[in-house]
DNA sequence: ACGTATTAGTTTGAAATGTAACTAAATTGA
DNA sequence: TCAATTTAGTTACATTTCAAACTAATACGT
């Protein structure tokens, strides 16, 4: 039997404490400079990362609930970072698209991430950083987008 | 400039996102089971695999804030899985330990725990698993304790 | 010794979340 | 053609969380 068995590293314990950590990290900054919550900041990195889409769409890419997507997204217009349009072809689907002063501080706050990510990389070797992202990517079930 | 940086690798992000689909799976287990909150299995882990401790060492070691700890407890508690006792020495401390019936659910678990990470480490060689504890670890800021 | 400051833990009220019910638009099929 | 179903998104309510105020016990400084 497994008595031995320690707890400490258990995957999704060890995870969630490592995502604690640099997510309350990095919520300094987009909540301190912009006053976003979270799933706004997600909403707005996945607009301004792959273009305009449905909250539909930001659900699915983002395994987000659409009631957090929906309110979301009324914070984020309050704020005047983007606009909703309804589709010609179906008018229960909205387009949603950043604003110009949304995509300001969609790249803001891009420039603060990958900074970010730089520097906590930089606590490991290349290889390490290879693997964990590997490991990570799959264990998530995320695409990586240099195949 | 990192116009090509991709969020979906930002650490924060893809940690987050792997953290919630393990924990989400794990928490089949002891909320189907047990009914159990997941700060419940997480106070349950410690006093169960660390032995008895207050409520402070509790939030101390899992960086778990005071107010969800004490309901955490009161509800471990009305499940009869702990007792508390007010030390001598300081009677504002309570030893928390748990009883038969609380050590019989922890080792339960723990075995479900030690079968579910087997099944994840199963997906990828033995280095890589290392390599993602040790960095896993690293970020959380977690003691391996097998040095 | 005794007023002030700390400390462990609980309670309370506000914000955030999740579930389920709801609205409005479009599709199906009899 | 029009009732029944499906789909995108919102609203309402119940649960959970977070922050700040609170209680009880102890330590500190004079």
């Amino acid at each position: 039997m497994a008595d031995d068995f320690d707890l400490t590293g258990f995957l999704p314990y060890a995870l969630t404490q490592a995502a604690d950590a640099l997510s309350l990290e990095f919520q300094n900054i987009y909540k301190g400079q912009y006053g976003m919550l979270r799933t706004e900041w997600r909403v707005l990195f996945h607009l301004g990362q792959y273009g305009p889409m449905t909250a539909k769409h930001i659900c699915e890419r983002g395994r987000l609930h659409k009631t957090k997507v929906s309110r979301a997204v009324a914070a984020l217009e309050d704020k005047r970072y983007l606009t909703r349009t309804a589709l010609e072809f179906d008018r229960r689907h909205e387009e949603l698209q950043l604003t110009k002063s949304g995509l300001g501080v969609f790249s803001s706050l891009k420039a603060e991430a990958h900074a970010f990510d730089a520097r906590v990389r930089a606590t490991m070797t290349e290889d390490e950083a290879k693997v964990l992202q590997r490991c990570v990517m799959r264990i998530a079930g995320l695409e990586t987008t240099s195949p």
